[in-house]
RNA sequence: CGGAGCGUAGCUCAGCUUGGUAGAGCACCAGCUUUGGGAGCUGGCUGUCGCAGGUUCAAAUCCUGUCGCUCCGACCA
C-alpha cells in the first residue's frame, strides 16, 4: 500500500475528548474517528489491525473445535421475554420500531438466539458437544460510554456458546475455551491475567475473566505474587482483616452513651470517642424487591455489592433512602443501630458479615440521634438471620490459598468465560434425549471476547512517548518503507519501489511512505502509527551502498542494499514466531 | 440517573469577569527557499461563537431553556 493512496490522518495533538493514552493514540495515529459518543468509524489502518485480531480469534476458536455462525443483530423482543431478560437487562437494550410500529431489539448478546437454534436443531446426545461462535457487532445502551473503544455503544464481540450433555462434559468445553483464550491474547501480544470472576446471580464456581493490567482499567484485580491466586475484587476472599475483631466482653449489657452530632464511622473513631473503626458495627439498609434488608459489617469494611447480590439471589437492590430508613427504624441513617433495628424489627431480614462472628465489646449506633451503644456483643445482643462473606478484600490481607499478602491493581477485562448451566436451555427448550431416552436440558457455557476492546488494550499496553509499538501479529502493516526523496527518478525511490515489490510478492505487508514530506514528518508519523519495522532509504546511507533497518523502539542498523530483503524477511518471520 | 466540567476555524486553545460585531498556533492552498526527526519567509482560505429564546441601541460575552461531549459513581466484552 502506498501512503498517499490510503487515508492516515495523523494528528499532532489529541482531540480534547480523549482522556486515556490508548484512546488518544487511536485518534492521533489515524486509526479511528468518532461519529457520536460510543460510536466510531474504523479508518483503513484501524480496520487492518482489527481484522488481524479477529483472525487470531477465529483461528484459535476453530482450533478449539468451535464452529462459526453469524446471528442477526436484530432480535424480536419476545425471545427476551421468554428468558426473563427483557426486564432484567432492560437498561442496556436498544429498542427500535419498524414501520408497522413493532418493537425490535438490537442484540447486546445472543444467548437467546443460539439457545433457540439449539432447541430447534439439536435433539440427541449424539449431536453433542457443540460450540458455536460468531464475531459480530453488539449494541448496548451503555449508561456511560467512555474511553473510546473500551466501553462503546456499538462494539465488536466474539461470543461463543457451548452445549453439552452433562456438567462434566461442560467442564471440558469450558477448559478448552480457557486454553484458547490464553493463546489468543498471547498471540495478540497481550500480557493477560486470568482471574476468578463473580458469577452474578446465576451462581456457580466457574467463571474467569481475562484481565490486562492497566491503570486505566475499570476493574480491580486481587492477586498474590506466587501467581497461584487472582480474582476480581468482586469475588476475592482473604483470611480476613489485618486487625482482629474484638472478642472480649466489655460489659454485661450494651451501654448507651452520648455522641452529639456523630453520624459517621470516622467521627466516632476520632477524639474524644476514639472508638477504632474495626471496633464498630456498620448497619446498612437496602431495599430488595420492595423489602428492607439489613447488612451488618465491621466499621472499617466496605460492602461488596457483587457478593451481596449473589447472596440475595438478585442484583436489583438499592440503598434505602433516608426517609425509608427513618420510617422503618425511627432513626436517621447516621445513628442507625444494629442492636435496636435487629431486635425490634423481626420483619427485616438481617445479614451479617463473617468477620463479626463472635465479636464482643463492639460499638454501634443507638438508633437514636446523638447516642451510641458500647459493650455490644454480637451473639448476645444482635439477631442475625444469615452469616455471609459480604466484605470487600483490602490489599495486604493474607491469601486464603497461599498465605501471602494480597495486592490489588486495576485491569481491563478483555475476555470472560462462564459456565452457564441450564438456565437458558430450560427456559428456551434446548432439550435433548440422552442414551437412556430421557429428555434433558443441554448444559451451556458462554464465552466472550471484546474484540474492539482487545485492540485498544494492545495499544494501552504497547506504546512509548512517540506512539504505538504494534506487536507484529496485529500491526496494520508489518513494514514501513521510508524513502526520503520520492522523486520518481531518484535512486532511493527506485530502490524503495523495488524493495516494496519484492517484499509484497513474498507476502509481507508493506506500506510505502511515498509522501513528498520532510524526513522528520515521515519518521514521526511512522513512530506514531507504530509499524514494527521501518526501512529508511536516504542519500547518506545510499552513498555507502546501504539502507537502514529500524525496529520500532529499537536502534538503527545499516544493512547492505543486497542484504535488505533477506534481513527484513528474517525479522518479520522471527517476530511472528514469537 | 445522581455529582462535576466543557461547547469559539479541521485540531489545540485565547477572547467572556467589565457587552461594542472574532483571534493565535498548528493544519490547509499558492509561491520561493529548505531537505536525515513534526522547516523558514511571503501571501491566501477557513467560523450559523452548539441550538433556541430573552435582556439590550448592541450579545461569543449577561439571563433562561435545550442539545451534545468529557470526567466521577451504579452496569458490562
Amino acid at each position: 500500500m502506498r501512503w498517499t493512496q490510503t487515508l492516515i490522518p495523523t494528528l499532532r495533538e489529541a482531540p480534547a475528548d480523549a482522556e486515556i493514552l490508548s484512546h488518544k493514540l487511536l485518534l492521533r495515529a489515524g486509526l479511528l474517528r468518532k461519529l457520536a459518543g460510543g460510536v466510531y468509524t474504523f479508518l483503513p489502518l484501524g480496520l487492518r489491525s482489527l481484522r488481524k485480531v479477529e483472525q487470531i480469534v477465529r483461528e484459535e476458536m476453530d482450533r478449539a473445535g468451535a464452529v462459526e455462525v453469524l446471528m442477526p443483530a436484530l432480535q424480536p423482543p419476545d425471545i427476551w421475554q421468554q428468558s426473563g431478560r427483557y426486564e432484567s437487562a432492560r437498561d442496556v437494550l436498544f429498542k427500535v420500531r419498524d414501520s408497522a410500529n413493532r418493537e425490535w431489539l438490537l442484540g447486546p448478546t445472543h444467548e437467546e438466539v443460539i439457545t433457540l437454534l439449539a432447541a430447534a436443531e439439536i435433539n440427541s446426545y449424539r449431536q453433542l458437544p457443540k460450540n458455536f461462535y460468531q464475531i459480530q457487532v453488539k449494541f448496548r445502551d451503555e449508561i456511560r460510554p467512555r474511553f473510546g473503544l473500551m466501553r462503546a455503544r456499538e462494539f465488536i464481540m466474539k461470543d461463543a456458546y457451548s452445549f453439552d450433555v452433562s456438567d462434566e462434559a461442560a467442564q471440558v468445553s469450558y477448559q478448552k475455551m480457557y486454553d484458547a483464550y490464553t493463546r489468543i491474547f498471547a498471540r495478540c501480544g497481550l500480557k493477560t491475567l486470568p482471574v476468578e470472576a463473580d458469577t452474578g446471580v446465576i451462581g456457580g464456581k466457574f467463571s474467569h475473566e481475562f484481565m490486562v493490567p492497566a491503570e486505566t482499567g475499570e476493574n480491580e484485580v486481587v492477586y498474590c505474587d506466587t501467581g497461584n491466586y487472582a480474582a476480581n475484587l468482586e469475588k476475592a476472599t482473604s483470611q480476613g482483616p489485618i486487625t482482629p475483631t474484638p472478642a472480649v466482653s466489655a460489659g454485661a449489657a450494651p451501654e448507651r452513651f452520648p455522641t452529639p452530632g456523630v453520624v459517621t464511622i470516622e467521627a466516632l473513631a476520632s477524639a474524644p470517642y476514639n472508638v477504632a473503626a474495626h471496633q464498630q458495627i456498620k448497619t446498612l439498609i437496602h431495599v430488595v424487591e420492595g423489602k428492607l434488608v439489613i447488612a451488618l459489617l465491621r466499621g472499617d469494611d466496605q460492602l461488596n455489592e457483587a457478593k451481596f447480590a449473589g447472596r440475595l439471589g438478585t442484583a436489583t437492590f438499592r440503598a434505602a433512602t433516608a426517609e425509608e430508613i427513618l420510617e422503618a427504624t425511627g432513626a436517621h441513617p447516621g445513628s442507625l443501630g444494629a442492636v435496636t433495628s435487629t431486635r425490634t424489627k423481626p420483619e427485616i431480614k438481617v445479614f451479617a458479615d463473617e468477620v463479626l462472628r463472635g465479636a464482643r465489646g463492639m460499638t454501634t449506633g443507638a438508633n437514636e440521634d446523638g447516642f451510641h451503644l458500647r459493650h455490644v456483643d454480637m451473639e448476645r445482643d444482635i439477631r442475625v438471620d444469615e452469616w455471609a462473606d459480604l466484605r470487600t478484600v483490602r490489599a495486604g490481607e493474607l491469601c486464603v490459598s497461599t498465605g501471602q499478602p494480597l495486592k490489588i491493581r486495576r485491569a481491563i477485562e478483555v475476555g470472560h468465560v462462564f459456565k452457564l448451566g441450564t438456565k437458558y436451555s430450560e427456559k428456551l427448550g434446548a432439550l435433548f434425549l440422552d442414551e437412556a431416552g430421557a429428555r434433558k436440558p443441554a448444559v451451556m457455557g458462554c464465552y466472550g471476547i471484546g474484540v474492539t476492546r482487545t485492540l485498544q488494550a494492545v495499544i494501552e499496553q504497547c506504546n512509548d512517548k512517540d506512539g504505538i509499538l504494534w506487536p507484529m501479529s496485529v500491526a496494520p502493516y508489518q513494514v514501513c518503507i521510508t524513502p526520503l526523496n520520492v522523486a520518481a527518478d531518484n535512486p532511493g525511490m527506485k530502490l524503495a519501489e523495488t524493495l516494496y515489490a519484492e517484499l509484497t510478492a513474498r507476502g509481507v505487508e508493506v506500506i510505502l511512505d511515498d509522501r513528498d514530506e520532510r524526513p522528520g514528518v515521515k519518521f514521526k508519523d511512522a513512530d506514531l502509527v507504530g509499524f514494527p519495522l521501518r526501512v529508511s532509504i536516504g542519500e547518506k546511507s545510499l552513498a555507502k551502498g546501504e539502507v537502514e533497518i529500524k525496529p520500532r523502539g529499537g536502534g538503527v542498523t545499516p544493512v547492505k542494499i543486497e542484504d535488505a530483503l533477506p534481513r527484513v524477511l528474517g525479522l518479520v518471520q522471527e517476530s511472528e514466531a514469537r
